[in-house]
DNA sequence: CCTATGCTTTCCGGTGAGCGGAAGTGAGGT
DNA sequence: ACCTCACTTCCGCTCACCGGAAAGCATAGG
């Protein structure tokens, strides 16, 4: 059903860049994008010209200020993690662990921000990166309040396994969803990574609806996660309680 | 010169997108494009399939969080910023004054961010905003060390005048680059706004090749600006020496 | 020296995606 | 009921997009 149009290739060779591949020659964006070379060249020869990709000396292509730029100026996802930073710096002072800001965008979390320091256990999320919803504390959360449908696509699909704690059993999945939104937070054991905890609360908006997660991540058996839950919560509601009105997706 | 393809049109309706308009009808996209109201709807209609953009159900139109997902991962901004936030975060906890890292794009300085406190003056830029050269201490800066013809280029134009302090001749601001180049950083007093003076110093990379700028935005009589040189300058080159290696523009 | 390899750029003719005026829909206001 | 303003759908013309072919342009190896 998608047909070729020349915007749709635009969105495709953009989307060819991530955090992987920050930086990729033509024919490199050609076979990552299945394009044919030519297309390629043509598309971000004009993309560079405006700004959106930008080339150095190596012929390598990398995403161009100008869309930085848009993207920085623009976004909820920037009203948002500005509306947090102050409550996930506060977090992070009383916890010195790693303290994340996530948002569900189709079946996945955005991570939209993380604050860490040299005592916090080394994770995989960078701002910017996706990771499913079913295992992670911000994941599960974002999972429990999102709409039926979302759960269903999600919890119908197979469910990837990180680590051998990692649960995969869409019934027990469930189960933990039902908790989330009783207790209003989650204890993610080991899920993502053999050597980290995640502790996540729910952050509204002005209509309770759910519209982000905040979580903290910490080294596995070093102190008892549940200590965590008061000092998470307590940031998601500040948080909440700061939230201008946001806008809502249809 | 520039002729009217699909590629230049999506640049143009994304680069409608800035501070002052970051939620806009499709209507009002059309205005600012100048383009035919149709050919927007079908080009928001598409950037919306790939979620390059995205809309509320006010129908307004905003950037969508894969485009700032796509930003976030792969910029050269987001590199400089990283490598540098450590230091900007010394400085401004030294200074506790605005600190301002921004780097030269085309004929204009593009601000990568910003720290600010509630003592600091209120000051206009903010991260993904821009601001011509000629007038600025980190624009000073980056014209002092721009290549001859973007300086031709930018003094054989009219010069903007901000405040009856803003120096519009262009010889004048010849002879303050040199002293720039000779001291290794600026005082700009009071040229952009009458209530804040700006103390500036270059980046540079491995190559010795300016990059970037810092500066301290402080309020105007209150403390010599003199003595923010020292530490301007110590970050600027704590900066300098841990940047990685950045491609070098064409 | 020549040949090979991998990447980039230019060329060009056929064609369907893009174009945008016109007309239709719908929500708010008077 | 009528008007206004914003959005959406329709549709036939046409020009920008397409991509294979082939030519540059380095770097490496024989």
């Amino acid at each position: 059903m998608a047909g070729p149009t020349v915007t749709a290739r635009v969105a495709t060779v953009l989307s060819a860049f991530d955090t992987a591949h920050n930086a990729m020659t033509l024919s490199e964006i050609a076979r990552r994008t299945a394009l044919p070379l030519t297309t390629v060249h043509r598309l971000t020869g004009e993309l560079t010209r405006h700004g959106l990709l930008e080339r150095d000396q190596d012929h390598q292509f990398r995403i161009g200020l100008r869309l930085w730029e848009i993207a920085s100026t623009a976004s909820r996802a920037v009203d948002l993690r500005e509306a947090a930073l102050p409550y996930l710096q506060e977090l992070y002072a009383t916890t010195r662990e790693n303290v994340q800001l996530a948002v569900l965008d189709g079946l996945e979390a955005v991570y939209l921000d993380r604050l860490s320091g040299p005592e916090s256990v080394h994770i995989v999320t960078r701002p910017g990166s996706r990771l499913p919803v079913h295992a992670s504390g911000v994941g599960l959360v974002l999972l429990a309040h999102a709409p039926i449908e979302v759960q269903d696509e999600v919890l119908a699909a197979p469910l990837a396994r990180f680590t051998r704690f990692t649960v995969t059993d869409p019934r027990r999945v469930r189960r933990t969803l039902a908790d989330v939104r009783r207790d209003g937070y989650v204890i993610s054991d080991r899920q993502i990574e053999t050597v980290s905890v995640s502790v996540a609360a729910p952050i509204r908006d002005r209509t309770r609806r759910v519209v982000a997660a905040v979580s903290v991540v910490v080294t596995v058996g070093r102190k008892d996660p549940r200590s965590f839950v008061k000092p998470v919560v307590g940031a998601a509601n500040a948080i909440s309680s700061r939230l201008p009105i946001l806008p809502e997706r249809p």
